[in-house]
DNA sequence: GTCAAATCGAACCGATTGGTTCGATTCTTT
DNA sequence: AAAGAATCGAACCAATCGGTTCGATTTGAC
């Protein structure tokens, strides 16, 4: 009874006695999906499209997804989750607001500027008036977290002495749209074929960093 | 041979001699068309819905715009012409660059946020994977043009010595940004169905030009 | 090897799409 | 009033869409 009754083989544990179950399949399928959606958009892509696409029968894409909407939300789902871990620890790892701030955004710039979260975020900005729940729920889940998360960051460092804010919240929010300036509207707006290079990561940054400080930096006593 | 001979009545100076050349009826269209691809992007938006919305026969559609994507085109040339207008004289009737640049941020982000300039950015994010030319157009005519002018405007203050700037490109796209902050990104993912109010932009915009001065005002020698 | 279940694959559905066509109608000019 | 052109409106086209169905085939468990 050790391993005979449930979970077995095929390079891993896929256990496939339940329809729309197997998760390799679902990861397949979502792996075409993606393909697909990023190259053409929420309404040009077809199922036909994502079930060849994922190499799947579109009988069995209905299997794992009950439609197409759902398919996408549970896409970027994925990804999302993805991409949030690691990201948001660059913040603890040094006592030192200037290098913490400056770690932390390039890391989410250039997990922003990627392939993918760039597409999600066209993808999604397209739908969003037909769809406003789909809208709000990606940008709660994304970009107003992240803020949130500076801001409580900001805090600590506002209580610590470090830095000298009055609105948190609003400097986050700047912080975070400093970090993106000249990056990534252009690449929404596919006047920018490919994600920044490191080197223009950091000189976008460091810009950032020198305005946010020049703004919010402790001020000896007038 | 005055007036016989050519423009003619009907309120105003209607020609109506050659197809798909009144000037009414284009308007016209193109009203209906602002209504329908506002409402439901570019690819849900049918030509039936905006001839229906247009109040015009789906025939002279045709004759007045080759296809759909020429409408669409046509569309946002037309008011982002008509918003262009006004916006841009805010930055030389006031010496004092705070007073100057606050001004041209009140207006610019009034613009922007307006219910036609959020959609058409839907939209034409939406679709630019698909059809990066047009993306590229939009961004090329309106973000960047935009900040080009901006640029030169700081390269004056600069040569005046009223402010201190090194990168004036980038300094430009910074001020655009900061005036953003929190108003564009909610509203394009629609989890903020309205324009914002006069006193939240003033509110974004003052803490924008604090940064901006804290960061480029000149500074008394060392 | 046997059996049941998951998947395939291809046909099929009704609806809708962008775009065209054409005779009937309306309007402007003479 | 008569002529002629722009417009209407409704039918029409082929293509495609999301989604369903079902027998044939593969697959895993025993």
């Amino acid at each position: 009874m050790t391993e005979s009754s449930e979970a077995k083989v095929k390079g891993g544990a896929r256990n496939r006695r339940v329809a729309g179950a197997d998760p390799d399949k679902r990861r397949q399928i979502l792996d075409g999906a993606n393909h697909v959606f990023a190259a053409r958009g929420f309404d040009a892509a077809s199922m036909n499209d994502i079930a060849a696409a994922a190499n799947v029968s579109k009988g069995t894409l209905y299997v794992y997804f009950q439609d197409k909407e759902h398919l996408f939300v549970a896409l970027i789902e994925r990804e999302r989750e993805a991409q949030k871990r690691g990201a948001f620890e660059a913040l603890n790892h040094d006592p030192d607001p200037v290098r913490a701030l400056s770690n932390f955004g390039q890391c989410l710039v250039r997990m922003i500027n990627s392939e993918f979260a760039v597409s999600a975020h066209r993808v999604v900005i397209g739908v969003s008036e037909r769809m406003p729940d789909l809208g709000q729920s990606f940008y709660e889940k994304g970009p107003m977290q992240g803020a949130r998360l500076i801001a409580g960051y900001l805090d600590r460092m506002v209580s610590e002495g470090k830095l000298a804010i009055e609105d948190t919240q609003l400097a986050a929010v700047q912080f975070i749209d400093l970090c993106q300036v000249s990056l990534l509207r252009p690449r929404l707006f596919n006047a920018v074929r490919t994600p920044p290079t490191d080197e223009e990561i950091h000189r976008v940054v460091a810009s950032a960093i020198e305005m946010f400080m020049a703004r919010y930096r402790v001020k000896p006593k007038a």
